[in-house]
DNA sequence: CTTTTACTTGACTAGTTAGTCAAGTAAATT
DNA sequence: AATTTACTTGACTAACTAGTCAAGTAAAAG
């Protein structure tokens, strides 16, 4: 991996362990084994260092990580829910990459906002096309399925956030099974 | 207001906008109109005034709000969702005073850690307490009370953290109604 | 071979951080 | 009246913070 992409993974890693304020510029630096000039060579600021942090580790894993799902024709429900309840997927000792950010950060700085706004927009596009493929494929009745994408990726966030208060896998699998469960209730029985 | 309850309620409006790490004692005491000794007087560190800040200002305020739910005897559903769905009655700039400290604390200090989710049970308690009367009452039909209970409060915590992303109020009216329509199917016809 | 470009080195600055401490005040207790 | 207790004052420290900068290196371009 070159200097660059390495200085951004270890800065991933800090802030997503960290936060974004308790992670220092010196951490990083001594982590990735680099000096200060390399990295404000690269990077204007620790503000711009994070948003490309954003772009690469954040926007791309989710895209990564969900476009999958856009592909299938069949079984799309059961997909989706095989794919979120997959244990041990996400860490549940640091959460969210993407919420952990967007709640230290949103309201704070406006660019930071507007990146991380665009990330989570993009999880739920694709997650309203995930559903609407479901629906269209005569899977599920839901009258808005804009809203119930919004509310899925919602209540993704929420279980993540839940099993982060007590760093629990376990509690995170019963909480996102009642999603499953919801889903599952939407189904057209056949 | 006495200098001590004046200085937690200080302490925690900086928390709650700023977050644990970003507030510094220095502008908490400016605000407050208050020096440092008369702090370390009351409190031996940071840490002790936000455990503190938690305990008044956290828990207490999640047992004010929900608790009225429990001594309701019917259209107990139908009280809890004109609870949640009541605009304005959050902060949708700053988010949930709950689940940012958890998000920020819980995986870097066992003692925050402990705190947090100790205010967390007790949300989930009162919510499952909350289904429970409504699932005697005839009201609802669920397998599992409980994890229902867990995941109605991570859901909460999801629509907060979507409004939070975008600073908007509609979101988390529009994506809470998700949870009503939900909890609505859950209702048995009569 | 020379020059330019891309990147590296690390000492330095100015500001901020949590926490300490000794001296003070003022009210309650003896 | 004397003493103790509860609280206040604010200067001080040591560690850390993001960011600057001038001097260096090494490879590519001319």
């Amino acid at each position: 991996m070159d200097t660059k992409s390495k200085l951004v993974k270890v800065a991933f890693d800090e802030i997503y362990e960290n936060g974004y304020k308790a992670t220092s510029i010196d951490k990083i630096l001594k982590k990735a084994n680099m000096n200060k000039g390399s990295m404000y060579h690269f990077f204007k600021s620790k503000k711009e260092l994070t948003l490309c942090v954003i772009e690469i580790h954040i926007n791309n894993y989710i895209e990564n990580k969900y476009a999958s799902l856009l592909t299938l024709d069949d079984n799309i429900i059961d997909s989706l829910i095989k794919l979120i309840k997959t244990k041990n997927q996400y860490n549940y000792t640091y959460g969210c990459r993407l919420n952990n950010l967007v709640q230290e950060l949103s309201s704070k700085d406006e660019n930071f906002k507007i990146a991380l706004e665009k990330v989570y927009f993009k999880f739920e596009e694709i997650i309203e096309k995930v559903l609407q493929n479901a629906l269209d494929n005569n899977e599920i009745l839901h009258p808005n399925i804009k809203d119930l994408a919004i509310y899925v990726v919602a209540s993704i966030e929420g279980c993540l956030a839940t099993a982060k208060k007590s760093n629990s896998s376990d509690i995170y699998i019963s909480c996102i099974s009642q999603l499953e469960f919801y889903l599952n209730s939407l189904k057209i029985k056949q």
